[in-house]
DNA sequence: AACAATGTGGTTTTT
DNA sequence: CCACATTGTT
């Protein structure tokens, strides 16, 4: 066929339609593995090349920075002209740009610094206790949800009505005393640089107007993520002008737990005029097998905007099912077959990948990897910048930039140990506190007043000199070298280097890794500014900034990295999968209780995410997915008896190869009379079968048996010893089966 | 100020 | 069971 531009071709219909929609507000509901990233990047390079638009009007958010780098660079292959000028990041990263550059009208101090979770926490729990008040009544936790929630939906502790609730009060004012300690020292979190940027466009009719004006054309992925404050913050930057294109799936909302707000999408569609919406429900990713299962789960859900993913690219193999005996079976299971599939189909151990609900279940895993020496890479868990000894090494840095960090300075201040003990840092925190000043200038106001012993003194002298030191030292030296610096002066990489065992050489590693990363920081980062009239002065192009680096450390934690050059299997969380394709995809522990997860199997509304999560697993897979479950597993300690998921039972039993069939090997019948599967465990009359039936087989390869089910076979395959022994028989009507030999009736011929 | 003993709780986490 | 945080001990 041919079209009316190249950047049409090789498009579906749907698809060209949502790239060449006329310009007005768009909703593409793009399922899994339908091209919404290259509509999405076509749909931009349209709208320059074809409506003769200006990168310079377009914004272009995302989520995270990986989706954020990849649309850049996609657009950059297929643009004849360069995307300087327009606006591509995430919400957080746009935000913080305004913020930086309108510092002052957002009433903020000019070197802010951005804070994390961690950090946020830390500060809460100083909070509480400085004020006396229970964290068993208000776990830290809980306040910084708390607050972050107030903030997502865009409230600030006057507006929030407490009607009359005692602990809604104290919320609200933890809030306020929270938001008090950031102001003073300079500190915005994820949260607020959202809430911050909204209320600066709110407040500053001019700067909304020029913004409004620029962007005429913003464009969102991954809309069903939004909160409500993301929502607000774009209604409000695009006016009554400006015209949207926002792509999701409300099939795969996966983040309502944090806020996020499937409903935009329905809100976007009925809020914006006119808005014309568009399906992509032609998958290229999966067998037809996987997508029937997919849409035959989720259509357990309510309240869906309706979509059905087809292919032509074929049936393919059913879903196999695998109920394991525990989990070490599960894991041994899966290890063993996707060893037999990466040698038998000549794949790549990258192109499987190994799926679960929760972090804790990857450890059996891993060891079922390592006994069979299969490289992996697990995938989550502690980020590079999250990392204790990156986040010493950073504070020291923020404290340069700014000396009002009552977060940074907390951490670092006696980090090498210099004296200053707990006792200390308490009464600088009430001087603090009692003069309304931060730590820093609390230390000086001290020392003035003598109000902290002769050692004490001594001590945070100091620190406060090698603060200022640092900071006249490397001044005007390259980021990295900067950093270097930093590192040996404070004895930070000493410091590090002493801890014990693995782990200190490992830390100093990673410092090592800091200070690389800061020169490639630096290297990328020169000359690509600019072009903002309402950007500062000066400091725009030429050398990367330390500030610049640090708020890209906070904004973007850093690829998980570890042995990336290893041809590895790749192991994540559910969650962590989003986005991904697999052609091999096991997900393991899919029973009830784990999932769905207990926590979210009461609230229909948690459970249905939980089966979008589902959705999303399923969809990873691109020709051949697995579902394994354990009948018993190790949890906190102690054994429990699982059920399958609910899940499973959702899927068309057309579509689903029971590899082994529940039941059948794991107990005998007599045990499963009483409350089903919570049945107590199998006491006494299990070890009197096992020996019974041990005693009259004599196990050899070959061997003929009968059972009762199933009817005669050969022996072809065992494993184990004792009650755990296994052998897989092929039987004439019912193919091969693994059977445990302590549960299964069989009867030697 | 470092270390052991003891207690507690244990989904998911783009920024 | 195991990772952590808080307490008590030297």
């Amino acid at each position: 066929m041919t079209s009316a531009h190249p950047l049409l071709d090789h498009l579906n219909d749907a698809q060209r339609e949502a790239v060449s929609a006329p310009q007005g507000n768009l909703l593409v509901l793009a399922g899994a593995g339908s091209g919404k990233t290259r509509v999405l990047v076509h749909r931009i390079a349209w709208m320059i090349e074809q409506e003769h638009l200006s990168p310079y009007s377009i914004l272009a958010v995302t989520f995270t920075n990986k989706a954020a780098r990849e649309m850049r660079t996609r657009l950059d292959a297929i643009l004849s002209l360069s995307s300087r000028g327009m606006w591509v990041g995430t919400f957080h990263s746009i935000a913080h740009r305004l913020l930086r550059t309108h510092w002052h009208d957002a009433k903020l101090i000019e070197h802010f610094q951005i804070i994390d979770a961690d950090d946020q926490l830390r500060l809460i729990k100083r909070l509480l206790k400085d004020h006396g008040i229970d964290d068993e009544k208000f776990p830290p936790r809980q306040v910084v949800n708390f607050i972050a929630g107030c903030k997502e939906e865009g409230l600030r502790p006057p507006q929030i009505d407490t009607a009359g609730d005692p602990y809604l009060h104290q919320m609200v004012e933890l809030y306020a005393l929270y938001q008090n300690a950031c102001e003073l020292s300079g500190l915005v979190d994820f949260a607020e640089l959202l809430l911050r940027s909204l209320e600066l466009l709110r407040d500053n009719p001019a700067l909304l107007e020029h913004y409004q004006e620029r962007f005429s054309h913003i464009l969102v992925d991954e809309f069903q993520d939004t909160n409500t404050l993301q929502y607000l913050w774009l209604k409000l930057l695009a006016g009554e002008r400006a015209r949207l294109t926002v792509v999701g799936d409300d099939d795969q909302s996966i983040y309502g737990w944090r806020g996020a707000k499937v409903e935009n999408l329905e809100r976007f569609r009925d809020e914006f005029e006119s808005t014309k919406v568009i399906r992509l429900e032609r998958n290229y990713r999966s067998t037809e097998a996987i997508l029937e299962a997919a849409n035959a789960l989720i259509r357990n859900n309510t309240g869906r905007m309706g979509k059905e993913l087809w292919t032509d690219i074929g049936q393919g193999d059913k879903i196999s099912v695998y109920a394991g005996f525990n989990d070490l079976d599960e894991a041994r299971f899966i290890v063993d077959t996707l060893s037999r599939t990466v040698k038998e189909e000549g794949l790549s151990r990258s192109d499987v990948a190994i799926l679960y609900r929760s972090n804790a279940q990857s450890r059996v895993l891993e060891e079922a990897l390592i006994r069979a020496s299969v490289p992996y890479r697990i995938y989550g868990g502690h980020r590079f910048y999250e990392r204790l000894e990156i986040k010493n090494a950073l504070s020291y840095l923020r404290l340069m930039v700014t000396r009002n960090d009552d977060a940074a300075l907390e951490r670092v201040i006696n980090v090498p140990a210099r004296g200053i003990g707990s006792k200390s840092v308490e009464r600088l925190r009430a001087h603090a506190r009692d003069e309304g000043m931060t730590l820093w200038d609390a230390i000086h106001d001290a020392i003035a007043k003598k109000t902290v012993s002769g050692r004490a003194a001594n001590a945070l002298t100091d620190f406060v000199n090698l603060i200022d030191e640092l900071d006249n030292e490397t001044s005007g030296l390259p980021l990295d070298e900067l950093i270097d610096h930093v590192l040996s002066k404070t004895g930070l990489i000493e410091f590090h280097r002493a801890e014990p065992g693995e782990k200190g050489q490992a830390r100093v590693e990673n410092l090592e890794e800091l200070v690389s990363a800061a020169r490639a920081f630096a290297q990328g980062q020169t000359g690509v500014r600019g072009l903002d009239p309402f950007e500062p002065e000066g400091e725009a192009a030429g050398e990367a900034t330390l500030e610049q680096f640090l708020a890209d450390a906070s904004l973007d934690a850093g690829e998980q990295q570890a042995d990336e050059y290893e041809d590895a299997v790749q192991m994540m969380t559910l969650h962590s999968a989003k986005g991904l394709e697999f052609p091999l995809v096991f997900i393991a522990g899919v029973e009830e209780g784990l999932f769905p997860h207990k926590m979210s199997a009461e609230e229909p509304g948690r459970l249905e995410e939980e089966r979008r999560l589902c959705y999303v697993g399923i969809t990873r897979a691109m020709k051949k997915l697995y579902l394994t479950y354990a009948e018993m597993r190790r949890l906190h300690g102690k054994e429990t008896y699982q059920r399958p998921s609910r899940f499973i039972r959702e899927l068309p039993a057309g579509l689903v190869d029971e590899v082994r069939l529940r039941g059948q090997v794991s107990r005998p019948m007599a045990e499963r009379s009483s409350s089903g599967y919570r049945a107590q465990k199998p006491a006494s009359g299990l070890s009197r079968q096992t020996e019974a039936e041990g005693a009259g087989m004599t196990l050899s390869l070959g061997q003929r048996v009968r059972h009762p089910m199933f009817g005669e076979g050969v022996i072809v395959n065992a494993e184990g010893q004792g009650d755990r022994a296994r052998v897989q028989v092929s039987f004439e009507d019912h193919g091969d089966k693994w059977l445990v030999l302590g549960f299964a009736k069989l009867e030697a011929l």
